[in-house]
DNA sequence: AAATATGAAGTTTTT
DNA sequence: CTTCATATTT
């Protein structure tokens, strides 16, 4: 298999054509001096913008012109792909003529070439393979059993700590952590520990013994971790470095020959090298260390405990003789834009080389300034933006970018940006960019799978696997190729939910159904034909050529590359990145078969991988610039947005390793202090520093929670707001009685807007529905995209069904006046005093009625039905056990109500009504069953659930009942949560729903991708999801 | 000032 | 569903 690093060099040759576009820049004295130095280790250190990136290029092509080295003598490494990427670019067009092997890489990437080459020499094969995170979970989750854990596996979820897992393996070989130095510390512990007993015994005894048992645990499941790995021929990212450097420790040949051919080592971004690459660094410099860093601890956003300045001074403390440089000269920036960045980080003093290595200066000799000097003269703009809601922020961020662009006619969209803390932020800049009409760029490096045309193309696999899938069948009926409208999809949704068939089988009765136009005749009989051909190819065929064979047959090829729409053409680069993926598929597996795929697919969706993109700056469209500010480390925009300066967005709050790695085992610096805010810092002047004329900063007041969002702590920090103006402002908000700006997408289609407004009965599903994510709700009620049942629903009704005849029996047996089930105005109130003889119904009965009740549809498999079914007879039998004979004699079961709201209606059904007692002025119980155990309190939406039933059982028009207790009955754990309403309650219950109606009927579905997407019927179509 | 209730959010990155 | 931060209460 060819490396990809391999293919890197391939790029490069393509480009030898390419005219040197760079012209030499005129350097300053001390770039000069960095460039120019000879051999021996150096060290730059220097602002944002001073041209750091600048000295590493400049410096690699005088090696190459004036030293007369060969480019294959020179190695340059980074961290970030983006940076690696970004280099090779610029070297490119640096170097007028062509190159055979240029070394421009990530650290990962040169570890992967060495593994390749090398592998044999330390018993690795060559053609392992690389998990990242999603497929180490996966890994670990699929050889749980053979590790030995037990407080990382508790019994009830057995998988909850994987991830946690993962992390703290891979911190530990950023760190170079062997497994054997682990446990060689936990053995070590030990013996500190039997030492300190044998003094005197404390109370503390206990809890260092549950330490200690935790820490070997931990040990000894990264040496399983390891070594199962590496049984299979499996690496990890830092197994790239620590194998790399084993390679180099073990190897000395091998590492001699890289020594010799490497003469001179540059390295861009030191600040964010982790120990393991930093002492595969020093092995390859040795011994003339010829070695050039270059690094600002200020735009320190990766390392390990914000250990920011750690390898600088590391390096200082290596090569005490190296020469320093220190740029003050800042190339990109205005000069107020610089000083307002520069006053910000320095609230992260101490912990910064500035003040650090003043204290020092013995070892350092130069004085690190970042008291940067604008080069362009002039001053920039810095300038807030406050909108009412997240939706305005975006909406007017769009509108400020339009007039940037349009008052300067050289503006190009290039020249914008927009930047965020993190991805899922991104959203409602997107949707406000589609609607204004901005070409725009959304440069993520994940969520390849949830791109459109990756949808569709899934979408339809799905479909020819199973051709009864509605929600895949819905997605493919609104592929581009086809032109069914609106109102027609929606028509043939609801058809299909009444009549209970899939949508394909209604789609094959096309020709009786009078709503369709003659044109989705036409696209219904075309699209039939193409599902039945290539189902029937599918069997036979590989993956990729059903794929291919789709993308031909129905049109969507010619659709993406008719025009050079830049859109489609975007699109059309997903797709090839998609196939690749399939190609890559197709070699690893022996039946590269359709429903394989999909099997795999359906996994790594699972394990959370959202599909890797590699975001393409230097080509393309111009375009606006949307991303996170990590992703703009390096970049440079004329206007920059940074974006949700808002409390816990940014700064974002902090998050815990959640299993620390042993202080004893840790080798670098970490810094003392709030590390994680000051890590924030430096994100956000690496966003600062991005910007050449502009910086707006935006934040909205109102994010959709149930309170209004603070200013970021930033903001203050920058003076540009006070509590003062933060409590005048929202008096002000709280004055404003506007209608409030949700989304900023495009307005439904007429159909659905009709759709919506035409409904006037709701219930406490569909609101709660719309509550867990409205996006959802559209599929599901809007358009009725029909959806497949599930084990959860089967058994739910199943349960439902038997209690309620088995009450109905109760009631029966029970020797007095018969209650009819269907009255609605005075039931035999005085007749239901709690039976005290014998039960009238037995155990053995209520068993019999489960197994008639029993509904064995939507089960996976025979294994996993037997699973529920018994779930349900426990659930039974310690339901009836409980109650010790004395059942109570319900006054209603499944009562159906409807009450009135406003001009709405509100209906559903009431499990159970019992009497409190047999004095009717006692009142009732309202009872629901719920699977599940009921551990935790039921959400403030389940209380509204049982309110709304109690707002139909005491309303004079429905029942007319007192009602005192409102109770949820947990079938797992026959355990109940009981509410005693009171008239606020039933108020809160009221507005809430109105509430949800309203919003509803306004016809704004944005959205809300979270948890609710794990247990989501249109996850698989849907483009907001996110698993997590 | 500490205890309890409520609400929001579930990163960023490395082939 | 869980965790963490903030708001509110005592
Ligand atoms: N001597 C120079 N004369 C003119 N322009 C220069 C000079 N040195 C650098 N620049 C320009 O300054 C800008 C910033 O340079 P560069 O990206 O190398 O800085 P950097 O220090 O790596 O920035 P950052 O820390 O933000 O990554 C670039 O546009 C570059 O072309």
């Amino acid at each position: 298999m060819v490396p990809k690093t391999g293919e890197k060099t391939v790029d490069k040759k393509k480009k030898l054509t390419a005219p040197a576009s760079d012209f030499s820049v005129q350097l300053n004295e001390q770039q000069k001096r960095a460039v120019e130095h000879g051999a021996g280790p150096l060290l730059v250190v220097a602002g944002a913008g001073t041209g750091k990136t600048t000295v590493i290029v400049e410096r690699l092509s005088w090696l190459i012109k004036e030293k007369g080295l060969r480019p294959d003598e020179l190695l340059c490494l980074t961290f970030t792909d983006k940076a690696a990427g970004e280099m090779a670019d610029r070297i490119d067009r640096r170097l007028p003529y062509g190159y055979i092997d240029l070394w421009v890489m990530t650290f990962h990437s040169f570890g992967e070439r060495m593994l390749r080459e090398h592998a044999i020499d330390i018993g690795l094969p060559g053609d392992f393979t690389i998990l990242n995170e999603r497929r180490q979970n996966l890994f670990i989750r699929q050889h749980l059993d053979e590790f030995n854990l037990k407080y990382y596996r508790p019994l009830g979820q057995p998988t909850k700590f994987i991830r946690d897992l993962v992390k703290h393996f891979s911190r530990c070989k950023d760190e170079a952590i062997t497994p054997e130095e682990y446990l060689a510390f936990v053995k070590n512990e030990r013996l500190n520990r039997d030492q300190a007993d044998f003094v005197h015994k404390t109370d503390e005894t206990n809890s260092t013994a549950q330490e200690l048992e935790r820490l070997t645990e931990l040990a000894e499941a990264y040496q399983t971790y390891n070594r199962l790995l590496l049984e299979r021929g499996y690496l990890d990212f830092g197994d790239l470095i620590n194998q790399t450097l084993r390679l180099f420790k073990t190897r000395p040949a091998v590492l001699e020959r890289y020594r010799e051919q490497f003469r001179y080592l540059l390295v861009d971004e030191f600040q964010d090298t982790n120990w393991a690459q930093y002492a595969l660094l020093k092995l390859l410099a040795a011994p003339n260390n010829n070695l050039t860093v270059v690094g600002d601890d200020d735009q320190s956003i990766y390392k390990f405990r914000g250990a920011s300045i750690s390898n600088i001074l590391e390096f200082k403390r290596d090569f005490p003789q190296s020469a320093d440089v220190v740029l003050t000269e800042n190339y990109r920036s205005k000069q107020n834009i610089l000083d307002q960045a520069h006053a910000f980080i320095q609230l992260n003093n101490p912990n910064r080389l500035e003040v650090q290595l003043q204290n020092a200066q013995a070892a350092f000799n130069q004085t690190v300034s970042k008291q940067l000097q604008a080069a362009r003269r002039g001053s920039g703009v810095i300038e807030t933006l406050v909108a009412d809601t997240e939706a305005d922020e975006a909406r007017q961020v769009l509108e400020k970018a339009l007039e940037i662009k349009n008052a300067e006619p050289k503006t190009s969209w290039n020249d914008l940006a927009i930047l965020v803390r993190a991805n899922d932020h991104a959203e409602p800049f997107l949707a406000a960019a589609e609607r204004a009409g901005a070409p725009y760029q959304f440069v993520a490096s994940r969520g390849l799978y949830r791109k459109v045309v990756v949808l569709d193309l899934v979408a339809w696999l799905k479909l020819l696997d199973d051709y009864h899938e509605a929600a895949a069948m819905y997605r493919v009926l609104n592929l581009p190729v086809f032109s069914f409208t609106s109102d027609e999809l929606i028509d043939l949704n609801h058809e299909a939910r009444r009549r209970s068939l899939s949508l394909y089988k209604l789609l094959e009765l096309h020709s009786t159904l009078a709503f369709l136009s003659r044109q989705a005749h036409q696209d219904g009989e075309r699209l039939l034909g193409l599902i039945r051909r290539q189902t029937e190819q599918s069997r036979r065929n590989t993956v990729q050529k059903v794929c291919f064979e789709f993308l031909e047959t129905s049109g969507y090829l010619t659709y993406l590359s008719r025009d050079d729409d830049p859109k489609k053409l975007e699109q059309l680069s997903y797709l090839n990145a998609f196939m690749r993926e399939i190609t890559d598929f197709e070699r690893s597996v022996r039946e590269p078969t359709v429903a394989a795929f999909l099997h795999n697919h359906e996994l790594s969706l699972e394990s959370g991988e959202e599909g890797d993109l590699e975001p393409n700056l230097e080509n393309g469209p111009e375009s606006l610039k949307i991303m996170t500010v990590h992703a703009a480390k390096g970049l440079e925009f004329k206007h920059v947005f940074i974006t949700n300066l808002v409390e816990r967005r940014f700064p974002s709050t902090e998050r815990s390793e959640s299993i620390p790695v042993p202080d004893a085992l840790v080798r670098e610096t970490v810094p003392e202090g709030d590390i994680h805010l000051q890590e924030e810092r430096r994100l956000f002047y690496v966003a600062l520093t991005r910007a050449k004329d502009r910086v707006c900063l935006t934040r909205a007041l109102d994010y959709g929670g149930a309170r209004l969002k603070k200013p970021s702590a930033f903001l203050y920090e920058l003076k540009l707001v006070t509590e003062r103006s933060v409590a005048e402002e929202r008096k002000r908000q709280s004055n404003i009685l506007d209608v409030k700006i949700r989304s900023v997408a495009a307005p439904e289609p007429e159909a659905i807007l009709k759709r919506v407004s035409a409904e006037s009965k709701y219930d406490y599903s569909r609101l709660n529905a719309y509550d867990r994510c409205p996006w959802q709700y559209r599929y599901a009620y809007v358009i009725g995209v029909p959806s497949r049942g599930k084990p959860e629903f089967s058994y739910g009704q199943t349960m439902h069904q038997t209690l309620h005849d088995f009450f109905h029996l109760i009631r029966q047996r029970t020797d007095r006046p018969q209650t009819s089930l269907f009255s609605q105005t005075t039931p035999a109130v005085q007749a239901t005093k709690p039976s005290a003889t014998k039960p009238s119904v037995k155990l053995a009965e209520l068993l019999e009625i489960y197994e008639r009740a029993w509904i064995s549809e939507w089960f996976p498999s025979e294994v996993k039905l037997a699973e529920w079914k018994k779930r349900g007879q426990d659930s039974l039998e310690k339901f009836y056990e409980s109650h010790a004979g004395q059942f109570p004699v319900p006054l209603y079961l499944e009562q159906p109500f409807t009450i009135r709201l406003n001009e709405y209606t509100i209906g559903g059904k009431i499990d159970r009504i019992d009497p409190i007692s047999s004095n009717p002025e006692a009142g009732v119980e309202i009872l629901d069953y719920k699977t599940g155990s009921g551990r935790t309190e039921p959400t403030k939406e389940q209380k509204f659930q049982l309110l709304l039933y109690g707002l139909a059982a005491r309303d004079p028009n429905v029942l007319n009942l007192k009602v005192e207790r409102l109770t949820f009955i947990y079938l797992d754990s026959n355990e109940r949560f009981t509410i005693q309403p009171a008239e606020p309650d039933f108020a809160a219950a009221k507005t809430w729903a109105l509430n949800q109606i309203n919003q509803i009927r306004s016809g704004e579905f944005g959205a809300t991708p979270g948890v609710v997407c794990r247990t989501c019927d249109y996850f698989s179509i849907c483009p907001f999801r996110k698993l997590k």
